[in-house]
Formats: structure tokens, C-alpha cells, sequence
DNA sequence: CAAACAATAGTCAAAGATGGTCAGAGAGGT
DNA sequence: ACCTCTCTGACCATCTTTGACTATTGTTTG
């Protein structure tokens, strides 16, 4: 990691940690790392594409900048307080199997994940009145749906 | 071992037993060794392949690389086993977190699979008595080490 | 207000920096 | 001699850096 794409690339994103939006002027950056500035463009085509989650948004002349923001799914934000809701307080072994696989198709869990989180949510992990089984469930299902979003 | 690829494989190896994952840049350990580039391609190639439990990543152009990480296989289920003996049926938060990061490090867990399953053994998602809530942790995580064998 | 000028950012192709491949030469052992 | 493992180098693939030229927007001037 010492060729400048990758240094702006971390600086940029450190920032991002903190605030959820930077604006940037693209010809102080480019002074700041000592480099032309069309290699901005480059670390902003190569790093911060919409598939990786950026959105990028830019004007000329004078008063100009290059703004990125994380995007946020809201989709998949929606899915998970939706299945939240559903779940509620109580939720019985196959149904929690139908979420995580549903989990699993649009691309919120691994496989790997789904069956770790399963085999927690399985009656043999729960060892407890089967009523109590059904709520433990839910609650770590609930559990499962919020640390998704922070993941 | 007069022979360089001999040579190199050692020296690699001797730096993965210390640290689990190194970084080299090929021109630089060609000179040192004085050799063509190539030669480390070869010396990769025969001896750092993934049947020998190594998996090696690289990319090329400025800050370009080559990454090589020694995988874990078999002996996997001692630590596994030996682990879920140290647990027991009683298992406190912070142990948990401790033998989490100890799966990480073994890259027997990703870091989202820790935390997913650290969720999961925080004292807020089992709401119940103190002493049962450290027997169920200690079960849940039972289920988590065996799980794991099977991923 | 239109034209010129200033201040920015964008594009793209060439050069630079690495690593990868592969076929053939070299070396060592049986 | 023959076979296998090593070593080498020419050529290839990919990623990064640079700079000349272009496009857009804001500001000043006639």
C-alpha cells in the first residue's frame, strides 16, 4: 500500500467513517498527496464505484467539487425491519430457516452465516419448553436482523 | 538446499511462522536473492500451493504484490475440541468474545460470523438469570464450535 | 447581455510499474 | 543417456501515473 490510489483511497474512506458525506476540491487533494489531478478521477472511478456502494456526484468551474457519499441501501434496511415485524415474538424453527434463506437470495448473509445462525436457532440449541424455544427464537432473530444492518 | 528455490521457500516460511501472512514485492525478493523475477513465481508455485495449506493472492501494476497466507486444515478439530472443553457449560461474555477472536485468527470464523455470533452470546439477547445465561451461552457456543467443523 | 476570462472538473491515451506464463536451457540423480 | 526438477528470459496482462486536451460553470468586462 504504497502507491497514492491506495493512500487517497484510505484517506477518503477514513473520512467517510466519520462523516456519511464529504466534499472534496479535487485539485487541493491532488497537492495535498503531491499528484496530478486527474489522479483523483482515477481513485474515484477505480474506488469508489457504485458497485462498491459510492455515490458520486461533481461540478466544474469555479466553486466546484466531487461529493461521495456511502450509499445506503434502503432496500435491504426495509427487508430487515419488515422481517422484523413479521417475526415479532415468536417464531418457530422452519419459518426462521424460510428468512435466512431468504436472507441468503438477496445477499444480506453467506451461506456460511445462515447455517451458523441456524444451527443456533434449532430446537437442540434451545433447550427449554417448546413456548419459550419459539420466543428465545424470535428474540435472537431479532438480535440476528439488527447486527445484519451494522455489519 | 544449495538450490535457490530452496533457499527462497525457507526464508518464506521461516517469516509465515511468525507472522501468518506476508507480503512481498517480486522484483524486490529477485534481487535479493539474485534471481529473475520469475524464479519466485516457480518457487510459489511448487511450494506454496493450496494442497500445501497456502493461499496466495497478488496483483500487479504500481504497488503491485504477492500475498501469501498459510491456511489451516486438519488440525482445526483439536482446537476446536480443545476450545469447547475449556468452555464447558459455563461461559462468561468476555470469554466468549476472547475465544471468538481466537476463531478469527485461525480463520476458522470471518470477522461478520464473529460478530453475528457475539451478538448472539451478549447478555442483552438472553434475557434470563445470570447463571442460566452463562450456561446457555456455553451452549449456544457448543453448537457454534461443532457448526464450524461442518462450514 | 454577450463575449472573454478564470476556475474547476473530466477524458483518454501513452508511459510506467508490477506480476504471470511458458517454452527451452541447465543440473542432478539413477 | 534419461528423467525430473530448476532456472532463465522473452513476451504478455493488468494496474497506476501522468499530462495534454476538453467540458462546464462562475465572474468580469465591453
Amino acid at each position: 500500500m504504497q502507491n497514492i490510489t491506495d493512500i487517497i483511497e484510505a484517506y477518503l474512506k477514513q473520512i467517510l467513517h466519520d462523516e456519511k458525506k464529504i466534499e472534496i476540491k479535487r485539485q487541493e487533494i491532488a497537492e495535498r498527496f503531491d499528484c496530478v489531478p486527474s489522479q483523483i478521477n482515477y481513485v474515484i472511478n477505480t474506488r469508489f464505484t457504485i458497485e462498491k456502494g459510492y455515490f458520486v456526484e461533481s461540478k466544474r468551474g469555479g466553486g466546484g467539487y466531487i461529493r461521495i457519499q456511502k450509499i445506503v441501501i434502503l432496500d435491504s434496511h426495509d427487508l430487515l425491519d419488515e422481517i422484523s415485524r413479521w417475526v415479532g415474538n415468536d417464531l418457530t424453527e422452519q419459518a426462521a430457516e424460510d428468512y435466512l434463506v431468504r436472507l441468503i437470495n438477496e445477499q444480506l448473509l453467506t451461506r456460511r452465516e445462515a447455517i451458523l445462525i441456524q444451527s443456533l436457532l434449532q430446537k437442540e440449541s434451545l433447550p427449554m419448553a417448546l413456548e419459550d424455544q419459539r420466543r428465545m427464537r424470535a428474540h435472537l432473530m431479532q438480535t440476528v436482523l439488527q447486527t445484519i444492518k451494522r455489519l
